[in-house]
DNA sequence: TATTGTTATACTCTATAACTATA
DNA sequence: TATAGTTATAGAGTATAACAATA
C-alpha cells in the first residue's frame, strides 16, 4: 500500500454523503463491484489493519490473538488440535508458539500419556495479558461497529456464523 | 491447511451439554465467535480457495483477475493508477504485470505525454481471455451463492459496498 | 524537487516435503 | 505403519527503501 488511507478506504465514500468523484477518481472497478470476494477481501484488510493498530501497543496480531484465545479457553490442547481448529498449518503454529513461548505467554508441556504431543497452557503472565488483549479486541470490535453499523455487523456475524 | 475441509469448517460444536473432553472435537472457539474479523477471515479464505480452484484451469488468481478487470474497463491507465485503485503496492504490481505481459495478456505502452509512465492495455488475446475468466468468475460467484444463500450474498454485498 | 516505474530487502502467511521421536 | 512436532523451502503478499529517468 502506498498509504494506509488508500488501502483502508480505497475510494468511495459512503457515510458522509458527499462523494468526491472528481479527477483521477473516474475509474471504474466495474465487474469487480459484483464480486463478493473482492468486497470481503477489502473489508478483511481494513479489519486486520484496525486490529493490528488497536493492539499495536501490546504487539499482538490477529493470528496470535486467536491462538492465545483458543489455548486460554481449552488448556491442555495439543498443537495439532489448535492448528486444526484455527485452520493454521501445524508447521506454522510451531513458529507462532516459539514466539509466544519466548514472550512467556504460553508454555508447552510434554504430555504424559502421548509423549509425542505437547499440552499447551497459558502462563500466569499469559492469562493476565490475554485479559488485556481481550479488552483491546473489544475496542477493535467497536471500531468495526462504528464503520459498518451495529446492525450490519450483527447481520454479518449471522451470515458467516458457520465459517467460524 | 492440512485439508480443505479442516480449514473451511473448523469444528464447531453447537449445543454441548456434558462435553466428553477427550475427543479432540470438543473444542471451543469461545471469544473468537463474536469477532467479525475472525468470521470474515475464514470466509475470505474459503472464497479465495474456491476462486483459485474454479479458475485453476486458466491459472488466474484473484489479484491477477482484479488487475485484468480494471485494465479491461479502463484501458490506458498507468501502473500507479491501477495500484492505487486496487490497493496494491506499486512495487508488487510490477511483478504482477511482468507475469501478465509474459503471458501476452497485457501490454505496457510508454506514454507520449508523460514518459515516466506506462499506459496499460489488454492485448487482443487478453481481451478474449478475460471474457473467459469472467465466465468462470461468475461460476465462482454462484458457488458463493450456493454456500451462503442468494439473499445473504446480496446483503453482504450491500453491507460491504463502500469497501470496494 | 517530486513522481513513475523499478529493484531489492525483510517479514507474514500458505503449501509442501521430509525428518525425529514416539505410538 | 502412522502421528506430533519440527525443520526447511518455495511462492504469495505486505511494507519499505532506494535508484534512474522524467517531470
Amino acid at each position: 500500500m502506498t498509504t494506509t488511507a488508500a488501502q483502508t478506504f480505497p475510494r468511495k465514500r459512503g457515510a458522509n454523503g458527499a462523494t468526491p468523484r472528481n479527477d483521477a477518481d473516474e475509474i471504474g472497478l466495474d465487474a469487480l463491484v459484483g464480486h463478493a470476494g473482492y468486497a470481503v477481501r477489502r473489508f478483511q484488510i481494513w479489519i486486520f489493519q484496525d486490529f493490528v493498530k488497536t493492539l499495536g501497543n501490546v504487539d499482538i496480531r490477529p493470528t496470535q490473538y486467536s491462538v492465545l484465545t483458543v489455548i486460554g479457553a481449552n488448556p491442555g490442547l495439543s498443537q495439532m488440535a489448535v492448528a486444526k481448529h484455527l485452520g493454521i498449518e501445524r508447521a506454522r503454529l510451531v513458529h507462532l508458539l516459539d514466539s509466544l513461548e519466548q514472550r512467556r505467554l504460553v508454555k508447552r508441556v510434554r504430555s504424559k500419556t502421548d509423549r509425542r504431543s505437547h499440552a499447551l497452557h497459558l502462563t500466569a503472565q499469559g492469562e493476565t495479558a490475554l485479559a488485556k488483549f481481550k479488552r483491546l479486541a473489544a475496542e477493535h470490535e467497536r471500531h468495526v461497529e462504528d464503520r459498518i453499523g451495529k446492525e450490519n455487523r450483527e447481520q454479518l456475524l449471522r451470515i458467516l456464523a458457520d465459517f467460524t
